[in-house]
DNA sequence: CCGATAATGGGACTCAGTATCATTTATAAA
DNA sequence: TTTATAAATGATACTGAGTCCCATTATCGG
């Protein structure tokens, strides 16, 4: 578990109210956890940590809490072919844009950042006759440990 | 509905044999109806179009010929963070690799290509640690009409 | 402090997808 | 052609993510 992001959770904090919502506990608890996890993650694994850290939300307020995070860019819905989505936080920063890798071999979810790719989509969006908010890259294969292993 | 894509089918039969499977007729059924599909559908679209021409095919061997066409790689599923997968055919050609881009005022979902895309995805594979299988690709936006009547 | 109204949580509910199992059918061998 | 084996099929029960509903609690502007 990682160290609090406390500007996200400021920033998340600020926009929520700018955006005319009210606090709320289960909202604060989904937010701390949320800027405490390293990449995505499922409903249910922040229902589980949260419940297991005697801070328990019920499940429906952490929907609630992801559907208004991702209502103000705040956090990214991920889709990977599993069963259930994922979500995280999008940085206070905006510096930490990735997209991920699902390891077939061991299940692992691996973030990375290529900035050619980046370039390409760019360029892409510019081109086509259509507008583009927001794009995901999901890659399915190996993660360096499995592919070494193979290897061997 | 677009015309059967007779060279698919032959293909998809061919290697579910070569597979070491029987043939069935719920199986040929679903392999023909997605031959006539020009995009990624739903299981249940596919369900519902079999069962509206009085194809009826039972809804557990809709994902049983979806996942053995998937894995010998004529079908590929498709997350888009809709509710529910999508499916959709691989070439026979291997000309007719796209990618999509779900539109969120209408909906629609409109394939594209693109080459700098998928040179850039061939260089981040080549660069990084991990074995890259495949790839996917959605853009998040409206469309060239829903695009257009903002605008306007 | 109060009142309007948003947030919360529990539980019922929906719906895509899976598992089970009895029956039908393809296919290889006799 | 007949037969035996095992795969394919379909009806239905089931699972689990996500939603809906509603009574209760809490926020916060006035």
């Amino acid at each position: 578990m990682t160290r609090i992001d406390t500007e996200w959770v400021e920033k998340a904090t600020t926009e929520l109210h700018a955006s005319g919502r009210r606090a709320g506990g289960a909202r604060a608890e989904v937010i701390t956890q949320l800027s405490r996890e390293t990449c995505a993650v499922t409903a249910e694994q922040l229902e589980r940590t949260l419940a297991d850290e005697n801070r328990r939300v019920g499940r429906a307020s952490i929907y609630r809490a992801l559907e208004a995070l991702a209502h103000v860019g705040l956090v990214q819905r991920v889709d990977l072919g599993e069963t259930g989505s994922r979500w995280e936080r999008i940085g206070a920063n905006g510096h930490d844009h990735h997209h991920h890798l699902l390891c077939s071999a061991c299940g692992q979810l691996v973030p990375f950042e290529d900035q050619r790719l980046e370039t390409a989509l760019q360029h892409l969006a510019a081109n086509k006759e259509f507008t583009v908010d927001s794009h995901e890259v999901t890659l399915h294969g190996r993660c360096a440990s499995c592919a070494a292993k193979q290897a061997a």
